[in-house]
DNA sequence: CGTTCCCTTGAACAGGGTCAATCAGCGTGG
DNA sequence: CCACGCTGATTGACCCTGTTCAAGGGAACG
């Protein structure tokens, strides 16, 4: 039952237990004890691979779980009253999803996989029970419900008052350090969704992105090479993003 | 010190308990058993009415309570890097502010009455203490956390994807319906907040706003005097809102 | 190896921003 | 009581950023 090679912990190995996950101290950062840890990791289910454009969930499904993404990545989005999709968020190893549908019992967005993916699932009826019991769980639930709030509320000044160059530049960054946080480059990777995402998310259209990333190239703040990044340089970034 | 007049409740009068608030059923509508109640309503703060542009805490503050509104109105609203105001919320009775502060324990945004306003302090230590206890009152903050995140994500959408007269109306349609919620008028009320806060919130300029509140106003879908709104025509401005 | 989807680039257009002037409300003080 | 100044709201004229429309190129998948 315990995974084999306990050291390297691969994220894409099933076996994986929340105690020697590599992710552990991004995805549940709780201050757990360990006998805690044990505890919430019985109620972790890590299932297959999820194949890229397989939902998660669907906006409207019943709530029953959040998700942690321990490898790959994952899009939500949802649907506009006119009718087209509007994405809400991307999320990297070590971030949880679905915590728009605790309030309603239903999922206010839906989930896919933007790449192959490995996903934790969390029955939240079992979180809620230990989390009585468990005060640290409790507060770190609490925590990370308010952390995407603020997340939030940050993309929503950027929409807000940014301009087109900023939005962008403002993605790679926090793209680059969420790179960084998980000890990969931070100045070259894969972006893992398309330029129509990036320009939902931002509030742009796919052309407007297009000519944004062809300036920065040429301006030398990163080299891009259709979904592959490098060189970017976070500081020049930084400044155009007004950081 | 119980209220000498219950059965009246004036959401202004600081001696109210949680029991026999007017805005229980609103503002935590948690299904908590009557001694339950009692010992929420223990912990909870009423001071001195809040007045007009007077701050219940600032962004980077260190994060101790949230705060419902009994009456009046709040802003919520955060300094972007460029140095300007940010609007990131209103705030009306049986709504509660602050929880953006859990996750750091330091407020991300600041938060200021609009007008006198009575507030309860809810210190959030002691919400954590007594929701190991107290199952339904976990579930309840649980649910207004992710309630939030929501409300943020539906805003986002707005910001990404509505024109202006989408979003004047959409907000005139928000708190048109947060006033029926009360069992007040959803034609007519006033609007707290001042013509730069509506634009700061929308993303919009304060010469936009004033000039679609104005062309509303010739078409007959509300009329306007300064801050009074009256025969405010719901279904037309749900149409115009896209809903 | 072709079909389809995605990305890029160009040219013209428009929604909302910027700048500027005017007006209305209101508290202060002469 | 009214003059004054301040702040907030309205309205107009012009302009700019990002959208729209259109076309072509390139990668990916069966």
């Amino acid at each position: 039952m315990q995974p084999v090679n306990a050291t390297k912990a691969c994220p894409h190995n099933p076996a994986v237990s929340c105690n020697n996950c590599r992710l552990s101290g991004i995805c549940l950062p709780l201050a757990l004890e360990s006998d805690e840890i044990v505890r919430l990791d019985n109620i972790v289910q890590r299932g297959r691979p999820l194949q890229k454009s397989h939902h998660l969930f669907r906006e409207g499904d019943v709530f029953t779980s959040v998700y942690a993404v321990r490898s790959g990545a994952v899009k939500t989005y949802s649907i506009t009253d006119a009718g087209d999709e509007q994405v809400t968020g991307f999320y990297f190893p070590g971030e949880v999803v679905g915590l728009d549908g605790i309030g309603q019992n239903r999922y206010a967005s839906s989930a896919v996989a933007l790449e192959v993916s490995a996903i934790c699932e969390i029955p939240f009826a079992q979180i809620e029970d230990l989390s009585g019991q468990l005060p640290n769980l409790q507060r770190h639930f609490f925590k990370l419900l308010s952390s995407e709030i603020v997340d939030d509320q940050r993309h929503i000044t950027l929409l807000s008052k940014n301009t087109a160059d900023e939005r962008v530049a403002s993605l790679l960054v926090s793209i680059s350090a969420r790179q960084a946080r998980r000890q990969l480059s931070a100045s070259a990777f894969r972006l893992p969704m398309a330029r129509a995402d990036i320009a939902s998310f931002l509030g742009l259209t796919v052309e407007t992105v297009s000519r944004v990333l062809s300036r920065f190239a040429k301006q030398e703040l990163v080299k891009i090479d259709n979904k592959e990044i490098s060189q970017l340089d976070v500081e020049k970034l930084k400044t155009v993003a007004n950081l």
